[in-house]
DNA sequence: AGTATTATGTTGCTATTGCAACGAAAGGAA
DNA sequence: TTCCTTTCGTTGCAATAGCAACATAATACT
């Protein structure tokens, strides 16, 4: 394990907002574990684990997702530099995370301690409260990013799972012109869609222009097209 | 507006786990505003509304959705007495409730404020850290219930989808045999799918064995047929 | 009771989509 | 380079599910 904390990464997180600058380094360190590297595909946390662990991403991408029942894979976030994760589920009743997260390429982690984000030291009193509130609006931002995977999921059609895919994906950049955070197939698991369908249906959007795409960069071209009805055939 | 605070149900809530008894009342009355009484489809809280309102169900039943942009209605949440609902999104940075409330009966919502949660008076500052921590495991409940309801709507055959939230209906309650918590047009818009391909692939679980059910009220048969592959024609 | 309204089930039709199988393209490793 | 692996697009086929329209049952209202 690696124990250099890359303390900009750190201190400039929203987790410590309103904390004074002189007091972010001293709850960096309180509060975290040490920083691990992961390898692409290593497994960081196991769905089940007992432990309840959390993570900063300080270098490289990571994804969480579930086995379904019926052996597919569900996408559940993905994590890019600075991004946390697990620390929503760490206050959960049930024990056991829910989600498996793995590495998408190599990656540093910086891992969180769930006691001593609970009960840090006394010396930390003043930036505790401060602390929670914060956890507070990061689990409340990432419900709102729940909320939008379910409304996503709740279209009745493919492509309107995707429109809103997109429009959401393409909001959040700023812009029309974006990049989606997975590959093909975790895009299909995003859409709780088959792969090749979704590939069917992205076709279909690009040869009546309603978007274009090379890999995961996507651009969108005319949003009336993308969640129009279906021309008639030929 | 009433005035009286049921404050058997507002002190058992889990939000005063950890607080002293003699605490409980004070803190109650501190962080709510008053009580209101909404009839059967009174909106609560309209979708975009400013003001970041929560409340706490102390008799009836409302629910939360979202008007999808293709007009289609996305049930978030149903809140029985005793649940709190609103109170994640207080927190978010975005502006503006992200869902719709309505009564599904006659109800007594005790209304919350926001200011008073984030900064109470000075005399409660013991509570105030426990109450927060409170908040982050109610937050994080929630968040669970979300995740569950992604993994149902990412199976991808409505039967996958009709078993996956019977089994966690289930679960919750139990028992096997229960009651879901609306009627089918609601349950519908829970799986995302249509209302009467729905009564048609639950007419057919309950032809094969798998299911039976009435009006609301469910019981799983058969787990195996639940899940399994259709059978052949005739 | 009688009527209106809502909730639920049924069915035919057809577009959609999952599934499987295959091929092409891109990238990595030896 | 050549081989291997991974990713992505294409297509035929059959199952599925949306949609609309209607029938029936349950409930509320006067």
């Amino acid at each position: 394990m690696k124990n250099e904390i890359d303390a900009c990464c750190l201190c400039d997180l929203p987790l410590f907002d309103g904390i004074k600058e002189e007091e972010r380094a001293g709850l960096a360190a309180c509060i975290c574990s040490g920083v691990k590297v992961f390898k692409k595909n290593d497994i960081i946390i196991t769905e089940g684990d007992s432990a309840a662990k959390a993570g900063i991403v300080q270098k490289g991408r990571t994804f969480a997702y579930i086995i379904g029942e019926d052996g597919g894979r569900i996408f559940m976030a993905s994590h890019l530099r600075g991004d946390i994760f697990g620390e929503v589920v760490m206050f959960a009743k049930n024990e056991g995370s829910p989600v498996t997260v793995e590495a998408a390429e190599e990656s540093e982690i910086l891992m969180l301690d769930r006691e001593k984000i609970l009960n840090p030291c006394e010396k930390a009193c003043g930036c505790h409260v401060t602390l929670l509130k914060n956890l507070l609006i990061s689990s409340a931002d990432k419900f709102a990013a729940q909320r939008v995977m379910i409304a996503t999921l709740c279209m009745k059609k493919l492509c309107g799972k995707i429109a809103a895919a997109l429009i959401y994906f393409s909001r959040k950049a700023g812009s029309d012109t974006f990049n989606l955070p997975f590959d093909r197939a975790a895009f299909a698991d995003y859409l709780g869609a088959d792969r090749s369908a979704l590939s069917r249906e992205l076709s279909r959007l690009r040869k009546i222009g309603a978007i274009d795409f090379y890999k995961n960069s996507f651009k969108i071209l005319d949003r009336k097209k993308l969640c129009g009805k279906r021309a008639d055939k030929i």
